[in-house]
DNA sequence: GATTAGATGCAACTAATTTGCATTTAGATT
DNA sequence: AATCTAAATGCAAATTAGTTGCATCTAATC
């Protein structure tokens, strides 16, 4: 039983080949994905249907995290060991590319807000030029 | 000359009767507001597609500012005073109702990443039960 | 009052997401 | 190994969000 088939059996979803796949996809993917790039690295042959389904079940099941989203469709990114399990993580997002990264740094949950909210989780968004970017950047 | 008519002036747009009303609604309503909620707002008579085509001039122009969301439509709110101008400000979501508002929080500017990403711009977005919700809570 | 850049309205389009339902299959049970 | 069934998949169709093109209209300037 490899890394995502235990995954799978951890959190009581059937071993299917898509769902392997889309494991695959996000546990190798350096940044937040939305649908659409999950079914091009899918390739022909699967159903945009099941995809969306099983980015959800993944949710649900605390595998996947939404993360903030520049542009108009929502992004999902693996959720790591220790950090992104609480989901207190700080995340970036580049204006250039659009890519948006989970960040190894937590979010001090120390913060005390006007007005009468309770704050159940907080989220840092940092916007900027990620490295790649940076790179090619033009002067 | 009213409040909406001379931001209309000082920003160098026409003064139409849709713009004044979006303002009037922008600038009462305490929650970010989807071009959905605008139009419901207006009710009859006004084309969605200058709806669109006003709130993202108004983005242009600085009145309004797109806010992070919850859901899968873009949220709006008005730029006030000193605060929100500068981008710089906090933003609550409601875990219930969804709701989303901007707080009188100016974000520390202050991050050092890991990684080699160059911050522009740091957003916090807060989420929890607002204090409506709260009130309204079952136990 | 005439001019015109900018604004609006309508229709048609694309993209993103959801729903319903019939069929298939993983994994448990016998 | 054959049977069973809840869960998963695939397809089609619907809905929702946002965009584009173009003809018409009008606020502001002269
Ligand atoms: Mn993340
Ligand atoms: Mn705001
Ligand atoms: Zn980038
Ligand atoms: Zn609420």
């Amino acid at each position: 039983m490899n890394r995502y088939e235990s995954i799978l059996k951890d959190v009581g979803l059937k071993r299917t080949d898509i769902r392997l796949r889309m494991l695959n996809i996000f546990m190798n993917s350096e940044i937040a994905l939305s649908h659409h790039d999950v079914c091009e690295q899918l390739g022909d042959g699967y159903d945009k249907v099941t995809v969306y389904r099983n980015i959800y079940t993944f949710v649900n099941k605390g595998v996947l995290h939404e993360t903030p989203n520049d542009g108009r469709s929502a992004k999902f990114a693996c959720n790591l060991q220790d950090v992104s399990k609480t989901g207190a993580h700080a995340h970036f997002i580049c204006e250039i590319c659009g890519n948006t990264f989970c960040l190894q740094f937590r979010n001090s949950s120390e913060l005390s807000l006007p007005g009468n909210f309770k704050v159940n989780h907080l989220s840092i968004v940092a916007q900027g030029v990620c490295s790649e970017c940076d790179k090619n950047e033009k002067y």
